[in-house]
DNA sequence: CTGAAAGCGCTTACAG
DNA sequence: CTGAAAGCGCTTACAG
């Protein structure tokens, strides 16, 4: 009975060296040592550890002392096991842009840091008939605290649902609010297209296109939405023949921008849903001897590192990933009732580089 | 008590549902109801999860065919308690280039999808003071199974020191072996630099420049050496003024660029240690109006996304990110006297895209 | 080849 | 505000 050796133990030391403070155990503290070593019950520690109000000032500050002097911290897998949840966030998503992925992991790192909880990641394809019972596997088998779902992964209802059904919590990513009851970080992608359709109008340009991502996606349907609103509000009204849907690839992108610049009469500008298709614009551009952004000015969304690799360096719309994704850890591990804001923003905005001009005439 | 509760339910199922196999117990099921189920003890059970060879076949096989049948899967949290070992595998990393992140993730969850296992992140900085005590708390208080270090942490040997010190098993990538104790993939970073070279001297350059990393990275001094070696092997010997060491960024490959495009006797050639920087002398290029491939033959290193957005596409070598992380993992969760490898290969390969060409004359 | 007891390091439910 | 008992779902060490 590990209470009682606990008993006797603390029996032992009272006599030799309660008034020398050296605990050194050559092994790591248990709950079990702290609560001998300060004379207090495991209950107590407990309580401590789990931020309970129920415990007086000074016998938290003087077990709090002894627990950093031996370096006590609990372990989280007999947390685990007791709590029946375990200290893990999972990350779910279903994205081809490394860089975007990243950002997420490392927002979400940022605010998991100092806390209990560690970060697992899920990546999955959710055109894979099977990939939800992946995720319930995933989640239930390893008891996830909860679970960070990012686009696109986080439009799919089924998986919200089974999410739901299963009693697990979790934090959707999206470019506008999907529902009233699961928690949310908005990306605002509309005002981020319409800043960039702004900047085009600015400089004066006046027949511009649009190449989208597939607009079953929320993200390229916000931006193209933005982007034609924003436009409407300055009276131009976009052709059909302008707008393009392409698959938020690179090698769409050089096929939308063929249809669009190979043309006898091209537009002026181009803003495109991502980075990636800009980049397709550019190199159709290149091979076409158009000259950027001379002969033509394109704006791009995201802000990866490939705008400012490429050249002329690429205006573009910066999203704020990692923001995103610590704001969404953030809502995950916050103390259940403790103002459980079910949304949350983080907004755009313009990165102007060196990709737009006035159009010449 | 459990076992007692155990049997009395096996009591009262033997009167009523014996023959009516219709397992459903409305929770996850546990090792006591296997056990309860198919008649034998826990420690069958258990023996039966841990692939022990002391359970007679049919036993094996009738335990088997109820777990499948109640879907039951053992919980890693009391697994890991029990055996003071999570079920998580650690990635320590201290990279900024996204897909090489991205890559070397996806491949060791290749290695761990079906098994018990998870993967947990550890980004860090290096070259902060604190990294390794990060590392250790991470490591220790998550109790993890094992941990892949990833370029360039996995060079630092005190790192590899303190996980040897607090008996964390661990994996460690590097271009070339660096100790005899530790387990390794190797990158042969050296072959895929030489393999670059020889195809420059086959369309005819010999006037070659050398872009490379910080050479107190191993890859960084590999891929030089790799480089040059290959060239004396046909007996050409790079000058000093054509080796320019950079620092692995875009801006860096920028400025080492200028120093080598701007003078008045350019190479035909260069080689860079990695795409980032052939994507600074690419906007180097283009800003000079000096024609890549015609004036100018660039071969980069990572066959990273940008090499094939670049105008005109980057020939670059391959280094088969995924298949290092997936061999990486593979060694850390293989039973443990079970051919302990303690060394893999993964081999770089060379991608020809459209940047060189013979030079001209 | 199989099993009953004790334990891993915590928390929950109950009692005071 | 504090505590003793029982339990979370597994494994280890020992016994047969």
């Amino acid at each position: 009975m590990t209470a009682l050796n606990g008993f006797k133990d603390l029996a032992l030391r009272k006599k030799t060296d309660v008034d020398a403070p050296a605990h050194n155990l050559g092994r790591p503290a248990t709950i079990n040592d702290i609560a001998r070593l300060s004379g207090v019950s495991k209950k107590t520690v407990s309580r401590i550890i789990n931020n309970s109000p129920l415990v007086r000032k000074d016998t938290r500050e003087k077990v709090e002392a002894l627990m950093r002097e031996v370096g006590y911290a609990p372990d989280p897998l007999a947390r685990g096991l007791a709590f029946r949840r375990s200290f893990l966030i999972g990350m779910v998503y279903d994205n081809p842009t490394a860089q975007y992925v990243v950002d997420m992991q490392n927002g979400a790192l940022d605010a998991l840091r100092g806390s209990s909880f560690e970060l697992v990641v899920h990546p999955c394809d959710t055109r894979s008939p099977g990939y939800i019972e992946g995720v319930k596997r995933f989640v239930q088998q390893q008891k996830l605290h909860g679970v960070i779902l990012v686009p696109r992964a986080s439009e799919d209802q089924a998986l919200a649902d089974m999410l739901d059904e299963i009693g697990c919590r979790f934090t959707r990513i999206a470019a506008l609010p999907l529902d009233d009851t699961s928690q949310m970080v908005i990306t605002h992608d509309r005002d981020g297209a319409a800043e960039a359709a702004d900047y085009l109008l600015s400089l004066g340009h006046r027949d511009i296109a649009l190449i989208t991502g597939p607009t079953a996606y929320r993200s390229a349907h916000e931006r193209t939405a933005g982007f034609i609103e924003a436009l409407q509000n300055r009276g131009i009204e976009l052709p059909p023949a302008r707008i393009i849907e392409a698959g938020y690839t690179f090698e769409s992108g050089v096929a939308a921008a063929e249809k669009l610049l190979l043309g006898k009469q091209r537009p002026t500008a181009i803003f495109t849903g991502n980075d990636e298709m800009a980049a397709g614009v550019y190199k159709v551009a290149m091979r076409a001897g158009i000259n950027i952004p001379r002969e033509l000015s394109v704006v791009g969304y995201d802000d990866s590192p490939l705008a400012s690799r490429l050249w002329p360096s690429l205006t573009s719309v910066r999203r704020n990933t990692r923001d995103t994704g610590r704001t969404a850890a953030a809502m995950l591990i916050q103390p259940e009732g403790k103002s459980a804001l079910p949304l949350a923003s983080v907004r755009p905005h313009l990165v102007v580089r060196d990709s737009c001009q006035p159009p010449q005439d």
